[in-house]
DNA sequence: GATGAATGAGACTTCATTCAT
DNA sequence: CATGAATGAAGTCTCATTCAT
């Protein structure tokens, strides 16, 4: 959709845009999506012109900081999802009765790991007016396609219920994340809801 | 300290504290709870001034909305968990195909159908600084009694896996409430959310 | 002016008039003169309804209390310019030389000691486009028509020099009122002023 | 802790406070201290978030104006307190008709000249819950001196008396302002004032 | 006649964004 | 290109006054 519009940026503006994408993603997460732009400015080392020269929007800034953490996660399952492709993909010799989908359920934690304090920034989003979801489409299909190719694979290696389609895998992502969240302090609670959810997903 | 300060609360009083309420929690849940206070005040149809007679600081009017909703929930799960604890409780002679623990089920469906939106509010009161967990204790806890009396109850009939705790449970029905909200356009997804999380949680 | 507009007023009614006017005293001069009206009518016991129905208007509050006070003073004044117009007036055999306007300097005394804090009242009424010395005028010419009766009667004494006249004896009394304000842990300096004060009166 | 942050200035936020505080000062003095803090950044041609980028609350611009104009006053007592030490300070051979102790009176009357409105200032800044007196001290301090070393000289001169404080100075400099402002429309009562406290300053 | 809930103009302050330096 | 001062719309809250109970 915009692929010519990326300059290449020189060398001191790349640094303060890589600071400033920092720095947000450290304020907006410790001390929320309402910090004033200033404070941002401030963290980064840079001022506040110098911020909306890069982002010209509060919310562009809170949309990059958003792709970033999900082109961060996208490398990762990418990864995950090739390995689970190839010929021997997943683990063991496939001839596991109970299939099972370790590429798939590694990347379900990954996400999960990765996105905490993510949907405060899809809630911002969505509450300024934003279609998060269409915003975030560059990236965001990537780690669509990748889970896409993983729960097919998982599908098909017998480790994950049949009737399961993407949608619902995005939500259960989310949730996940959210349950998860709440139990920072107990490990062996957050184990737990990793454990009936991956056991819901698993053919009943 | 303040034992004298509940007044009866005259008539108008009180209509307008049940008008103000009802007109917050639909525009915070249409609109985002940032939503100005002078717009909640209009749709009132009172002025400002009553508004912040009643509820001191926005804070307190969203802290007053989720109360109510939490003691609304609570209704419904204290007849659900009286339902399940009666000598012949829950669904009787075991014969009902769809196993037992019928009433937990039913109760997580409950909190998660009436929760759409809640956590919204706890993240706002979060934010800015109120311990929910403290400032809700009061209906917090009645929910939470319930659950844990539907929770015993459902394991004691084999419905629920023996190591769920409460910490769990809450985290689940937190989780997924933000999942099922992702899926409003698509019931058919919602269910199968259901399905994998109420199978993750029969015993394995 | 208005001579024909004072009715008799119900018991109770008068009752909270006093109270209103008492609690007005305490609280404007402890609190401030920002003090809202609310507070006021629960110092003395009764609803704002109330206080309006006495006093139509917070500056109408303010007035009547600087009215009570100048009333009081007045009282007292009168007293002591009756004495100083008796034959013996003021004190001893006239043959003083250096005169002696007993009675003159007691009031002056009185009415430093009884304004402490009035002068705010002064202020507030001005601020608020009041002409205080046109609202004043019932009461405050009372004793403005004592201290003038005095001072003649120092300056016939040869206590007070002549070229003294009374818009200068009034700014006196309030720049005094100002000056022993700010010497409230320091009697002897208090006294100093009163020396300084005395001694620039009398004939040089 | 605080050693760094008075940083240069740029010219054109040095000019607006400037501004600010020349806007402030006339409009606090002619239209009251109740004057909404719009109308001040009106005045100063600015908005009204450059008020407050400067004067981070409206206490806080109340009190700049404040410390300037003592400032102003230091400077003035400043310098008479220099001359009246000087070898031949004061008046010199004392052939001077007005006798002397003259730097000692002019400085009072440029105290009192000077401070018209200061101390409507001052009540506020008390009322609104801030110790004036620690505020100012700095430049509070810097005419106390002058004044104390006016005093010394003057009294060493035999031009005023010797029990006079430094406390009761202070108190006939607020009470002969206060004095003195009611006055303003007549000067000849204003200058009778005048008279009136310099000569019960004086030796008797 | 008393009460106190309701009103709403207006106060103070914040903060995303612009623009002179 | 960076900087941070300026801007002013908008938000939350207060309080004198009115009016239903």
């Amino acid at each position: 959709m915009n692929g010519a519009q990326e300059r290449p940026l020189r060398a001191d503006a790349a640094r303060n845009r890589a600071r400033l994408l920092d720095a947000a993603t450290e304020v907006f997460t410790t001390r929320g999506i309402a910090t004033p732009t200033e404070e941002i400015a401030r963290a980064a080392g840079v001022g506040v012109g110098t911020l909306f020269r890069h982002f010209p929007t509060k919310e562009a800034l809170l949309e990059a900081v958003m792709v970033r953490r999900l082109e961060e996660i996208a490398t990762t399952t990418a990864q995950l999802a090739a390995d689970a492709e190839r010929p021997d993909g997943d683990s063991g010799d496939g001839s596991d009765g109970s299939g099972n989908g370790g590429a798939f359920f590694a990347a379900f934690r990954v996400v999960v790991d990765r996105s905490a304090g993510k949907d405060e920034f899809t809630r911002a989003l969505a509450a300024a007016g934003v279609d998060a979801h269409a915003a975030l489409h560059a990236s965001g299909t990537a780690i669509r396609e990748h889970l896409a190719r993983l729960l097919a694979a998982a599908q098909r290696a017998g480790a994950v219920r049949r009737e399961v389609g993407l949608a619902e895998l995005f939500a259960l992502l989310v949730g996940t994340t959210t349950a998860v969240e709440q139990l920072q302090d107990d490990p062996a609670a957050r184990e737990r809801v990793f454990t009936v959810v991956f056991d819901g997903l698993r053919p009943h």
